[in-house]
DNA sequence: TACGACAATATGTCAGTACAAAGTCTTGAC
DNA sequence: GTCAAGACTTTGTACTGACATATTGTCGTA
């Protein structure tokens, strides 16, 4: 038998009703209110229970399905995904990553200047002789050092403070300036320390360095950021999720 | 002024009129006859040129801003993308990499047999007693090992031969089968070889190896791979793309 | 000249309807 | 009893129409 959510449709609000009713469903299966496999409410009698269109009711079914969080068939109805399917929308900084797995970041910032540098500008699709503003930030949890952060940013950010970057992650401070990444591509790879990474990280030659370069944009396809890391490989590795949909 | 692109629409054609929209729009950007910030023609005046409604028309669009081809903007109108924030579909192998890079893949596969792992079928959703098969293939790129890569599969793909796996790489073996993954969990990263790595890979204790594990499961939410992977890391980098779309 | 009001333009949201297609289940003929 | 045809359910595609809202540009007035 279908399973009715509880839904409260605010037709005053201004957020859209296709995604009000998208966002309650995702929480439905979030809470566990809705388990995976269980059947859903057809298009049709979720929108006649609802007072809603047909195409309204679609729309934020299609939303969760993009997610990941449904799975639709035709002529068989619409279920729960599997949870391991579930998309989580990527792109967090160590910083918060580190917050999130309750441990305590810290940072040092040991350089922080304005630049000219033609390989990043070009990756980042800004005039060769663009001002950048050029950070490197070594970053602790827990006291233990953990990775030697490259990062530069382009001339909208060449203001953000010193002090800024010891207190967040550097996307926690570019969102306060409304600064929004979107899309990054990163390439991630290992090569044995340099002399300066074997020091700040507390490494012998035999312990690997993880790294990864980054170029990220913001919806209008401004380059926001370019970033050279390398962790400590023994205490560190990276997650992604890929997919197809 | 707006560009008009060439469009034919098949109404009697299978395929949706709104697919055959996307696509003849996505090649239109792919080969370069809109650029990037060009304005797009508008949504009703395409609709209007093309005998189509406005929804279908939508949706085309709708398609490529979500693989962000486009931007849309109210009261502005359509652009072109920046190159950059294209998304392409990921989820290749390490044999199709290679191969679209001009390298010479080979395989050799060194075991071959089946299982039963608690750890895997778990990641796997499957019940722990699952017969999986075990593989383990040695990657060679222009003759020169490139990687070590452990795999579990579940008993649908239990058939596969250790011929297949010589000739072609695992994900294309498993499309042949009508197995196709969509999404998948990756965590990335390094550590100095085991013996049998340096052995195989023809490494020094101190050049370290790139490791991956992956779960990857197809569109219902059911396990298709488990894998463990370890490459020479100064031959290999692994490229992702992450967004927030 | 400066500034506000308004028009023009484009996308965003929503309703209602119709028919197509895929998958399941029942029914009926043999 | 078996199996195939057809009914039924559910999602997929497509159209029409209407109004809302964000942005830019223009016109007219103070």
């Amino acid at each position: 038998m279908a399973i009715q959510v509880d839904v409260s449709i605010d037709r005053s609000s201004p957020v859209p009703l296709y995604h009000q009713l998208a966002e309650q469903l995702s929480d439905a299966i979030a809470s566990g209110r809705l388990q995976p496999g269980d059947p859903f409410e057809n298009e049709i009698a979720l929108a006649e229970r609802l007072s809603l269109s047909r195409p309204t009711v679609r729309r934020a079914i299609q939303e969760l399905v993009n997610q990941g969080l449904l799975l639709r068939r035709r002529g068989l109805g619409t279920t729960i995904a599997n949870r391991k399917v579930h998309r989580r929308a990527e792109l967090t900084s160590l910083f918060d990553d580190l917050k999130r797995d309750g441990g305590r970041p810290a940072t040092t910032v040991l350089k922080h200047e304005l630049v000219q540098d033609e390989r990043v500008a070009t990756a980042l699709d800004l005039p060769a002789d663009a001002e950048l503003l050029a950070i490197v930030r070594l970053r602790l949890s827990d006291d233990r050092p953990l990775a030697i952060l490259h990062n530069w940013l382009p001339p909208a950010c060449n203001d953000i403070a010193r002090e800024d970057l010891e207190q967040a992650g550097l996307y926690a401070v570019m969102r306060d300036r409304g600064v929004r990444p979107v899309v990054a591509h990163q390439t991630i790879g290992a090569r044995p320390p340099t002399a300066a990474e074997r020091r700040h990280l507390g490494l012998k030659p035999s312990q690997p360095v993880l790294t990864m370069t980054r170029v990220a944009f913001d919806a209008m396809g401004n380059g926001v950021e370019y970033g050279d890391h390398c962790y400590r490989a023994q205490d560190y590795s990276i997650d992604v999720m890929v997919d197809k949909r």
